[in-house]
DNA sequence: CTTACTAATGCAACTTAGTTGCAATAAATA
DNA sequence: TATTTATTGCAACTAAGTTGCATTAGTAAG
């Protein structure tokens, strides 16, 4: 918080996620702004709103990095925290899900966390 | 299974699949058989050994592939069809879960399938 | 055990996502 | 307004994975 400077590109982005509810590609976003701001800044803006705990992210099926807003790490809601992610197998949008994550608990590891991918179809591709 | 042929090139990937139970990064197939093989055969081997359901694959926390033996597809146990895997942080290895997958129900999506990854350590790096 | 068919391979070139180094720019603050 | 340094743009790079095509080698038929 205390080094990080609302710069065009930053206000561009936080902008963007303020009405997005969706999880999105960086590759997406990148096209998105390609008109305002170079690629390269765009995936350091992405890392430090992660870090500052404003985005999280995960890999999506097809490996793509894939941001939505919020915190996974400090919300105070428990279903927040750590929360599985919906991939629409049509349309190819992604949303976070507010359910809570039941870690199993299996002999010989110790689980720290987890990732939860579920696909299918949303309500428009149905 | 028709249009399979026992090349030397399958024979030793079999081979390794056969003695290993863990699920292996692409990229580590590749160094392997850097000698034995072009990349190209080996990815093009593993996804043929894929589709004839001898091997299964998902994303790792990296966005790399991996691929593991069994299939997720066909298996008559139903904790084999769809499982989750176990990445371990610090040395990287991962196994398949012999649990069962519960599909949460959601109103708007539906939900046809599931990727989950643990993350954690495993016994050696407790 | 040849011959013919075609799946499978090797190679080189390519694509795509993401990263790095560095000089130039522009927020923040003093 | 001047100074500091976080941030950006650019170009070049890396790493994973893909594609086209000519060549090779399993396989099955004769």
């Amino acid at each position: 918080m205390t080094n990080s400077r609302k710069t065009k590109t930053v206000k561009l982005i936080l902008e963007l996620f303020d009405k997005e509810n969706n999880a999105l590609p960086v590759i997406d976003l990148v096209s998105i702004f390609s008109k305002e701001m170079n690629k390269t800044t765009v995936y350091r803006i992405l890392n430090r709103l992660e870090e500052s705990g404003f985005l999280h992210s995960f890999i999506d099926k097809n490996g793509l990095k894939r941001y939505a807003k919020g915190d996974q790490r400090t919300s105070s809601l428990k279903s927040e925290m750590n929360h599985p992610h919906f991939l629409c197998e049509d349309c190819g949008i992604s949303t976070c899900l507010p359910l809570e994550i039941s870690t199993p608990s299996i002999p010989n590891f110790t689980i720290k966390s987890s990732e939860q991918l579920y696909l299918g179809h949303c309500i428009n591709c149905q």
